[in-house]
This record gives structure tokens, C-alpha cells and sequence, in this order.
DNA sequence: TTTATAGGCAACCATTAGGTTGCATATGCC
DNA sequence: GGCATATGCAACCTAATGGTTGCCTATAAA
């Protein structure tokens, strides 16, 4: 999942989705420099990593942010936080306790 | 950044770096199945990314993790769930609104 | 029923990434 | 000094990535 937000144009895709609406192909690409296929692929992969969800409509192909999966994301890096902070709680306590 | 935490190996090693401490090469690639060489390059990553810092003990590296780059990606996704939040919010009041 | 629009599929390409091996260097310890 | 340990540097290899182009299918709109 990290690997699929590590890529600079999906992480522009996500923030054009981040408003939570869902966009077609595109209308997504709009703006970018690049074809049609490479943003479809990058799609692809924000769908497989469970980054955004694909709903057709017509001929139209939309895809929206998966909310969850970002929620996800930031528990891990709570996670780690979290673990930092206990770490430095331990090691002030030792520190005041031999002092 | 994300790029950088996007590799599995190179999660692995932030998680064995979350409690702050500082380890060397050898020391966090134990365990690992590739060389050390591999570990170093992916240490050399990490600090590109800004997520670890480097010092060197007589002839050892020591990495250890920079708490503030774990930070910056919480924010990042902070402020993709918020603004998520905040159309779903006007959605909200939107249709309360038409109703 | 044409014609234009939105995608899907597949083959192909160049670059990058993750790994490896071999060799050189620097520091610790006897 | 001499040997082991901890890295650093560089060349090389293979597979995955990010992109492209060409062509085919399906749905809107004239």
C-alpha cells in the first residue's frame, strides 16, 4: 500500500480524489503529461493495493478514494509513533530514576 | 518519502529502528535474507528519504530513525482524511439542506 | 446507422530497483 | 605488527516499473 502512494503521479490521483468524489479515467488525467493507458495503469495499481474502488457507469469507468485504506495507513505510522513515544517515556524514566 | 517506506524490507527496518534506538549495518540486517550490502543500500534510502540519520562510532555506522519524517506522513494523510471529512461533512449538509 | 468518445488489451521499450560478488579501507584487539 | 570485524565502493545482473503505441469494443449522440 505505502509502495502505491510512493509514486509521485498516484499520489497526485489520490489528492485529486481526496475530496472524495469519483472521477472517471479521464477526467482524471486531465492535466497530467502522460497517456491515457499510464494513468489507467496507475489506477490499476491504487485499486490492487485497495487505494480506491472502480463503480462503472455507461461506458465511463469511475474511480473513488477507498477511505479506508488511508485510515489504515496512518494507524501503522500512529503505530510506530507510539512506539517512539513509549521508548522515550522509558528511557526519561530510567534517566530520573538513577538520578 | 513514501517511496521510501514502501519497499517491505525497508518497512522491516523502520520497525526494528521504531523504539529510537541506533543500530548498525550488521546489527539490522540480522535476520534478514539478503546481504548486507543489500541492508546498506536500503539504509542509504532511508536516509535519502530523510527518514533515518546516520553517525559514525569508530568504524561503525549507526542509523537510527528521524522522528520527524514518520511525522510529516502522518500529516500528509491527516490532511487527506480531513479534507475527506469535510466534503463529506458539506455533503451532508448539503442533502439535509434539499430535504 | 454513422461518428465520436471512453475504455480495455496486448506487445514493446527503456530505466530503475533490489540484489550479488569482489575488492579496498578503516578500526579493534591481541 | 597482524588478524578479524564493519563498512564503503563499484561493476554487474535480472525483474519490475512507468510509459508508449496500435487496435478492438462498447456506449452516446447525430
Amino acid at each position: 500500500m505505502f509502495a502505491a502512494i510512493g509514486d509521485p503521479t498516484r499520489l497526485d490521483l489520490i489528492t485529486r480524489l481526496a475530496d472524495g468524489g469519483a472521477r472517471s479515467i479521464t477526467t482524471l488525467g486531465e492535466g497530467l503529461p502522460i497517456s491515457r493507458q499510464a494513468v489507467a495503469k496507475h489506477l490499476d495499481v491504487l485499486l490492487n493495493a485497495g487505494l480506491v474502488q472502480r463503480s462503472h457507469t455507461g461506458r465511463e469507468a469511475r474511480f473513488a478514494l477507498q477511505r479506508q485504506a488511508i485510515e489504515e495507513a496512518r494507524l501503522w505510522l500512529d503505530e510506530v509513533g507510539a512506539q517512539w513515544d513509549e521508548a522515550l517515556r522509558r528511557m526519561k524514566a530510567f534517566v530520573e530514576d538513577g538520578d
